[in-house]
DNA sequence: CACGTAATACCCCGATTGGGGTAGTTTTTG
DNA sequence: CAAAAACTACCCCAATCGGGGTATTACGTG
């Protein structure tokens, strides 16, 4: 069974679990997950409260769309990154996979098309885990479609071993952050204010809280049911505020909705 | 009336005419257009018959944006121009607004919302002249949003005076024409190949010809009712066909059709 | 010739979008 | 307080999309 260590497994575990506080961790990580599954990128990011993503450690398997993408991430559209939109996880943190938190139109919205899709993954399990400081750590693990998505073996691999995973990225990503100047925390607009401000500004166009709300949920891909659910609000009710947003903008499809924030975000 | 021509317009009219075989040609056309109606680019270009499109003379009023739309535009976007792919105008050529020939979900397909809406042009008005040699002649005229669409008046006095222009434009297009150098033609490969090649190369499928055909005028933004007329066939049978070509590639929206394609074109 | 592929046309369905309207309640603001 | 703005919920509708199916008619190539 995928579950069971050999006696390599166990050495090489010992040895990410021992290096937490230290910069060869990720290295042994990767060892350790490596020879229990295939992944072709492996992250190790801290979401901050009020500042932008931090990439704490990174290996993608070598392509140009997968540098472009980790750029244009950082840069600003980590904003529609289900985990990082994701609600806070429990104290112990949790293990997620993409498909499964992911917005019902996450798959056709411009995110996953623009960002995402080119990138050629296909699946993606986030590991996030609160810290001390508010921030959540985040580890990322995700495979190529040539690849193929994550097999059931090594799903409920990383499921069984996701306590001890969850607990080492605590461990070092506190370590990082004490190695880390506070000070140089590029301070991250939360993308409602983007819009607000984008729409204020840009367009001369105020729109309300609840406006922004539902903007939000539709740039992140929600479906007008889905985002109407996430506010508590009727889905009749959600496209009425759609209207309004359509009516104020001046336009009257999503895609247009996308096209005006697709370069601040 | 607009169609009226005062003194100076008479004499700004017969510089142009006088000056179609010369560089100066564009300035005189430019001053002449400038004096009866307000646009914010005037694009001199020759569509080839099987080479990229040729930019004879170009004016933009000053933005980053116009002038990244237009790189983008020349190096290969321009197969999705409504103008582009228009069928070949008459002999004596004609004018025609973007509106009025573009495919009915234009203006929310890819091409638009990508390379045109950004540019903050919200109308266009297009001269298609063929020429001897196989190529169009194509005069474009076009209005930033804050300006908003062309008047009722102007129109009016573009069209009136079409004749005129579409003379020029071919005299001077010709003239153009001899000065360029036949080799340097950038051989343009055709929208329908490729699809087909991308396809077959990059994901191993093979399209047939009607699917080609429709996943083109998908791309170029007509929707099933208007793909089916255009080629002649049942709203039902391009239906069938889309729904085969997503089959075949692996995919299940238009905007995974359109991200496909899209570092390609 | 026969068989496979391509193409055609039609049926069904559910889901979503975009746009129109009416109406009631709550909140904000002058 | 009273008026305006925001929010809420529901009604209607047409259009499109994506996916399922069946069946008939070419068209070629072996």
């Amino acid at each position: 069974m995928a579950e069971n260590l050999s006696r390599r497994d166990v050495i090489r575990l010992r040895k990410a679990m021992t290096s937490t506080q230290s910069d060869s961790f990720f290295y042994h990580l990767r060892n350790l997950l490596r020879a229990k599954l295939h992944f072709d990128t492996l992250l190790i990011m801290q979401f901050q409260k009020s500042g932008t993503p931090r990439l704490h450690n990174g290996w993608l398997r070598r392509t140009a769309a997968l540098e472009g993408a980790m750029r244009q991430y950082l840069a600003g559209a980590y904003r529609l990154d289900p985990f990082y939109q994701y609600p806070a996880p429990p104290q112990d943190g949790a293990m997620y996979r993409l498909s499964e938190i992911a917005p019902d139109r996450f798959f056709t919205s411009e995110y996953y098309l623009r960002y995402y899709r080119k990138t050629q993954l296909c699946d993606e399990i986030g590991l996030l885990c609160p810290l001390e400081n508010g921030s959540i750590a985040h580890l990322s693990l995700s495979r190529r479609a040539q690849a193929g998505p994550f097999k059931r073996k090594e799903l409920q691999c990383l499921r069984h071993y996701s306590p001890l995973l969850l607990e080492m990225l605590r461990s070092h990503c506190n370590f990082r952050a004490q190695h880390m100047d506070q000070n140089a925390e590029t301070p991250s607009r939360p993308l409602s204010q983007i819009i607000r401000t984008e729409a204020a500004e840009t367009l001369g166009v105020k729109l309300t809280k609840r406006e922004t709300q539902v903007a939000e949920l539709v740039l992140q891909g929600h479906s007008n049911p889905s985002a109407a659910l996430k506010l508590g609000m009727a889905y009749e009710t959600a496209k009425v505020h759609r209207r309004n947003i359509y009516r104020k903008l001046g336009i009257s499809s999503q895609g247009e909705l996308f096209s005006l924030f697709k370069d601040v975000i």
